[in-house]
DNA sequence: GACCCTTTGTGATGTGCGTCACAAGGGCTC
DNA sequence: GAGCCCTTGTGACGCACATCACAAAGGGTC
């Protein structure tokens, strides 16, 4: 009983503007004014990258940015023993490499391509320009950082004020069922193409121990697992435990 | 021995115009042009805290933004259960509040000054408005979102990779050190004003544990406590095993 | 269907550290 | 100095979880 499958695609994406989408109101471009859309498309070098490609590698001076046109990537970071914690899945609208940018310090973090995915890219000093015209952008970006911020701090809380890894894992997946989940009569459906492997790294424990908490849940009836999808069957059961965590 | 004492004066600091401090380079508002400079202070209203005064409380709506004039406060996360977590020390020159006003969120964390601090206050609208008057004033901001944003994947990754406490507290103590030690023959000095419990929350472990460490690396000559500095005798042998943690 | 590789399930084992408990040391006020 | 409170030092205990180890189940390819 996988909860994963392949992630996404395996045929390479349709190209496609990806600043032209109205619908991720988050996307850090989306409904700039014209004038600046074009700037930007004029900035950009836009390649389709197969799944397991890195963007660039933590320690690596930041060369510019790179915003997702669609697919995915993970940033992550490594301990020097070959553990390594997953800090954000970044999806199609979202950038990379912003703030290492900005600051110009090397990148604190790793990325990878999840599946195919076209990326495009822009040289850091060009882009700091383009964010000098227009304070817009800066305005944009601002407040782009400002919801990252949050997001980090949310992790660390997460990581380090969870009680144990039952919290942990509750957190994750209302997390990730609030981003891609639905409502069934059945509860709540959420499709995770990820393994337990990967849910481990995002939540800083074992593979072990999300394999061993899982089949708990499935076995009293909590979660129900078919192929790549996730039936979350009693919601608040686990939303209990995890007010524990987050108070909101 | 203990390790810490009273923190910083126990008087109110002398009152002075925090925004002249070209000492800071990190500090936002510092070496700003004079126009948004005398704008600026046209819109803070300046109060002196004494010490254990809440600045603002998780979850509540974000109302202005925070300037540490002078003092200090922490900035930390509760958990339902008591515990909490100190994300990081504000100290003068820096502010408080930025990444939620901004992103206009309810404030992710709560603040509170830990000794009697001058601290000036600029409502939201004011500030968003003096904040797109200048691209400037974004720039810097975003240049500061983004060193945040760093810091605080750092501690994720502190909090996460971490083999054990042992490698967390290193990891601390080489950052306090960094910002506020001195090397002497003896060794590299810090001053800790800093009790065993107020560590521990820092690095999410618990205080019995910083005690056992601390006493542990004393008696193995590692570090030396008096009074409220801490004198990391052989620093190379804390970097050996921090190594393994942060590569650099 | 046979083979292989990746992922999942689960037992056994060891241990780091959280928790409880209490003693001892300062530093404060009166 | 007496009394108090806060901090530190340390022992004892138990448990959650990492680690190791291996079996079972998919899913892919030929």
């Amino acid at each position: 009983m996988p909860i994963d499958g392949p992630r996404g695609p395996n045929s390479l994406p349709v190209i496609a503007s990806c600043f032209g989408c109205v619908s991720r109101e988050d996307g850090l471009f989306c409904q700039l004014p014209d004038p600046a859309l074009s700037t930007l498309n004029s900035l950009r070098q836009t390649s389709i990258f197969p799944k397991g490609v890195l963007l660039f590698v933590e320690g690596q001076p930041t060369r510019g940015l790179h915003i997702m046109c669609s697919g995915e990537a993970k940033l992550y970071v490594n301990s020097a023993e070959g553990q390594s914690l997953t800090l954000r899945v970044v999806e199609h609208g979202e950038v990379l490499g912003l703030s290492s940018l900005i600051a110009d310090v090397p990148s604190p973090a790793s990325a990878e391509t999840l599946c195919p995915s076209q990326v495009s890219f822009i040289p850091r000093l060009e882009f700091l320009q383009f964010m000098r015209s227009s304070p817009d952008v800066a305005m944009r970006v601002a407040k782009h950082l400002s919801t990252e911020l949050n997001k980090a701090w949310q992790q660390t809380r997460m990581v380090a004020l969870a009680p144990d890894t039952h919290a942990k894992l509750t957190t994750f997946l209302l997390e990730w069922a609030e981003k891609h989940g639905q409502s069934t009569p059945d509860g709540l459906r959420i499709t995770l193409y990820m393994t337990h492997e990967e849910i481990a790294r995002n939540i800083g424990t074992s593979r072990e121990s999300v394999s061993r908490i899982l089949s708990d849940w499935k076995h009293r009836g909590v979660i129900r697992v078919t192929g790549g999808t996730l039936t979350i069957i009693k919601p608040l059961e686990l939303q209990a435990t995890n007010a524990l965590l987050i108070p909101r």
